[in-house]
DNA sequence: AGCTTGTGATGCAAAAAATGCATCGTGATA
DNA sequence: TATCACGATGCATTTTTTGCATCACAAGCT
């Protein structure tokens, strides 16, 4: 759109906070770019950017202005797609922020899903955790964000949420395989590979490590559940995940099993689904998101509020 | 706002029917205008606009874009006053439609009170019916509105509700007046005057009519609530009033008694404050609207929501 | 039927705005 | 102290916008 060209020009000076950089990611003089930011500031009575020897800044009213900024672009977007829509064929563009939980098996499955109905939408996921997924939303990087146990600010808006039990993870043929549950103390005996993305699932489990004293052999950390899902196969080893995390239709988990820990050791994260506050998400994002709720509601039937 | 003005073209235009007429309004030729418009249809690659050999109409995308536009600048000036209010004091104008309950004896005060605590900001008082009321919101017309007894659609967000008895008016020394309460029914011996503007009060009156086939005497209908007040001192006649539009402190109730209806004669109205769904307000729009919720709580400590 | 009136669209020239180049002044940095 | 990268500015150039004159079309009126 162009009457949205300063408005943009203003945005990418803020985030590259500086002019002459943001001129050449636009292809455009700096002349051009500085004088577009004179001219607004003048129009508006007042300076958005505070100029230091080493570039700009963004002040109050700057800070406003891109928030405002932001929420404009979107908006148009969304408009712009739904005039799309008239012309019969749904399109659109859905940008999700997870962290790792949702990543691997459960968002494939349901973007699939849902392009299946709608082959013209497309999709960016955006793996973040928990703190990046929320900026992510304010700064209108993402449409949706899904978080696992972090508390949320109060400009967001939690559209769903759904408990989840951290479980320990070992291999079937594994001594503890046949229990119903497992007391975090029963872990010690055996050594432990710890997820590193997922801050969740560590947090949760720190806090019964020190109200227990309980100290877990912690021999790897890893990115990659899958890499430590496979290791479990070749030593005796424990490790943790939650149940969305976890393909049940096939995949490495199906050759494993998932005991929860007592709730006494451990406590259940919330797994949320958010968005921004006061913001309308465009057609295909919100329809994507009825979905995801929809679902949540199908698996864990008894832990969805 | 120059990056907007495309945009308050096509609103013009909306709303002129026109492009001649809006062009004259906007003090600017036809030609560029319809360059304008045509240059942005091009842009969305859809047409906003119907052409009929007396003027333009838009169609349903133009719709669409219209409703955004409006939120636009709405949003802007929002941000522009918030940035203003950054140099110090506070600006803004609050825009605010009601129908006759409140604009007499509550707003008046209200508005004063603001205003002493913020002479920066100014006030457009609208008087509108309940249908009128819910279009300027969603027009953007006004910011806030004050509606009796009309069921309000989803686009409008109830921000308080208060339940409002209707009261029957007469003079101190009238026959009725040392009741604690009146039936319907005591009302048909005497002459009614009857309030034309507020439809809330008519509605559910009239619903106790019915009910209780009790056909009221009515013998002057009239718009002014002062009218009928000082009539009430010639003749031995009833009119009916709901209690925020009686102003205690002096005026023409305060000669005056009021005394509820049973209530299984005539069901209590909801008076909302209302705005529309999604929108920010701007700071001095939201802060009036604050005081008015603050203030209804003060006044109808039992019956607000 | 013919005329008039009002509508939006378009070719072309003039006016206005945006852009790019060269350059200045200014703090931070080495 | 020299250098560097930054934003600001004067001036010529390019691009965009505007206004005038005019067209084509449909409706209402005589």
């Amino acid at each position: 759109m162009r009457y949205l060209t300063t408005l943009k020009y203003i945005d990418i000076v803020a985030k590259e906070g500086s002019m002459r950089k943001a001129a050449e990611r636009l292809a455009i003089t700096s002349t051009a770019l500085n004088r577009r930011i004179l001219a607004i500031e003048e129009e508006i009575g007042h300076p958005l950017f505070e100029r230091t020897p080493s570039g700009v800044q963004l002040n109050t009213a700057g800070e406003l202005f891109v928030q405002h900024i932001r929420n404009q672009i979107s908006d148009v977007n969304r408009v712009l797609s739904q005039i799309s829509d008239l012309s019969g064929i749904r399109r659109g563009h859905v940008r999700i922020s997870s962290g790792a939980q949702t990543i691997s098996a459960f968002l494939p499955k349901e973007i699939a899903e849902y392009r299946q109905k709608h082959p013209g939408v497309t999709f960016e996921v955006l793996r973040h955790n928990s703190k990046r997924a929320v900026e992510s939303l304010v700064s209108h990087e993402s449409d949706i964000a899904i978080i696992f146990d972090s508390i949320l600010p109060s400009d967001i808006h939690i559209v769903a949420t759904v408990t989840q039990a951290v479980h320990i993870i070992m291999a079937p043929d594994h001594p503890l395989a046949n229990k119903k549950t497992l007391r975090l103390q029963d872990c010690l005996a055996w050594p432990i590979l710890m997820p590193r993305e997922n801050e969740g699932i560590r947090t949760l489990l720190s806090v019964g490590q020190i109200q227990k004293a309980t100290p877990l052999q912690t021999i790897i950390e890893a990115d990659s559940f899958d890499m430590m899902a496979n290791y479990l196969t070749y030593e005796h080893a424990l490790t943790f995940q939650i149940p969305i995390s976890m393909n049940s239709q096939d995949g490495i988990y199906h050759r494993l099993k998932a005991i929860p820990i007592d709730h006494r050791d451990c406590a259940r994260g919330l797994l949320h689904i958010a968005q921004l506050k006061a913001r309308v998400l465009p057609v295909a994002a919100a329809k994507f998101q009825d979905q995801l709720v929809q679902r949540l509601n199908d698996i864990f039937p008894e832990e969805t509020r």
